[in-house]
DNA sequence: ACCCCTGTTCGGCG
DNA sequence: CCGCCGAACAGGGG
């Protein structure tokens, strides 16, 4: 599931859980979601100590305990957060579980594309600090979103939509979402949009990531009916604007849907 | 059985 | 060295 909005869902599903200590864990560290993190650490340090505060930064998620301990999640492709009552046994795809008094602190990934990462430390970790910017905040600029652009110039701009080092947060269903407002061929190589194109482009971006938080983040609602993502999937799925039967293709190794009668 | 998948990373290639 | 692309990762569902 998760793109931008649903991260943000997923990571306040745990709130309920601030303030409050880890009395033990349950984890499987041989777990391909535990890749290259030290898992003795991680159980070794969160036990005992409070969940204080978490953010969200595109799809990543950091959770922030007391004595300066990091966990960092990211969903992958199936990954979810959820909450459960403190007697809780976690079934089989229920990687990691906090207890603490009151509830379990689930995180679930059937296919573990997600990941797990732990630091101890005063200074936030490495792997999470960037200055990449938040397309629904005012830090994503124009003038950011020109110099990616042109540094990806030769890739189709459903490729460079994806890159999360420029668009954070963005995942396929929002990126044919925003070239379907944005009236821009999936497949069309960034080089070749014009002015006017790349300006929609910018537009649109921040629309749908303002408007899916605004609306999904609270409790996962669908966006709204006249939006792309409910036609994408479905065989013979059409454009909401004019009623033309989408195409599909595989653009930027993902499976992409667009009108190609409004965008190209 | 076979093909699909809202993500990221890595090796090969130009 | 840079950047693009396809494959691989692991598992469930149609």
């Amino acid at each position: 599931m998760p793109e931008l909005a649903e991260v943000e869902y997923f990571r306040r599903q745990w709130d309920i859980g601030i303030g409050h200590r880890v009395l033990k864990m349950s984890l499987h560290p041989r777990k391909h979601l535990f890749r290259g993190t030290d898992t003795a650490a991680l159980r070794r340090s969160l036990i005992g100590v409070r969940l204080l505060r978490s953010e969200a930064r595109g799809k990543r998620m950091l959770f922030f305990f007391s004595d300066d301990n990091w966990l960092g999640l990211h969903l992958g492709m199936t990954g979810k957060l959820r909450v459960e009552s403190a007697n809780f046994r976690p079934a089989k795809h229920d990687h990691l579980v906090l207890y603490q008094r009151d509830r379990a602190l689930v995180f679930t990934d059937s296919r573990q594309f997600g990941r797990v990462q732990f630091h101890h430390g005063k200074d936030e970790p490495v792997w999470w600090n960037s200055a990449i910017p938040e397309i629904a905040s005012a830090s994503f600029r124009r003038a950011f979103f020109e110099a990616f652009l042109n540094r990806h110039g030769k890739a189709p701009i459903k490729a460079v939509l994806l890159m999360q080092p420029g668009f954070s947060g963005i995942g396929n269903w929002m990126a044919d979402e925003i070239l379907w407002r944005a009236k821009v061929l999936p497949s069309k190589i960034t080089r070749s949009l014009s002015p006017k194109e790349r300006a929609a482009v910018f537009r649109a971006t921040r629309f749908v990531a303002r408007e899916s938080l605004r609306l999904m983040a609270p409790d996962l609602s669908d966006p709204p009916k006249n939006w792309l993502i409910h036609e994408r999937w479905r065989s013979g799925g059409k454009c909401p604007r004019d009623d033309t039967v989408l195409r599909r293709a595989r653009i930027g190794g993902r499976t992409t849907a667009w009108c190609p009668r409004c965008q190209r």
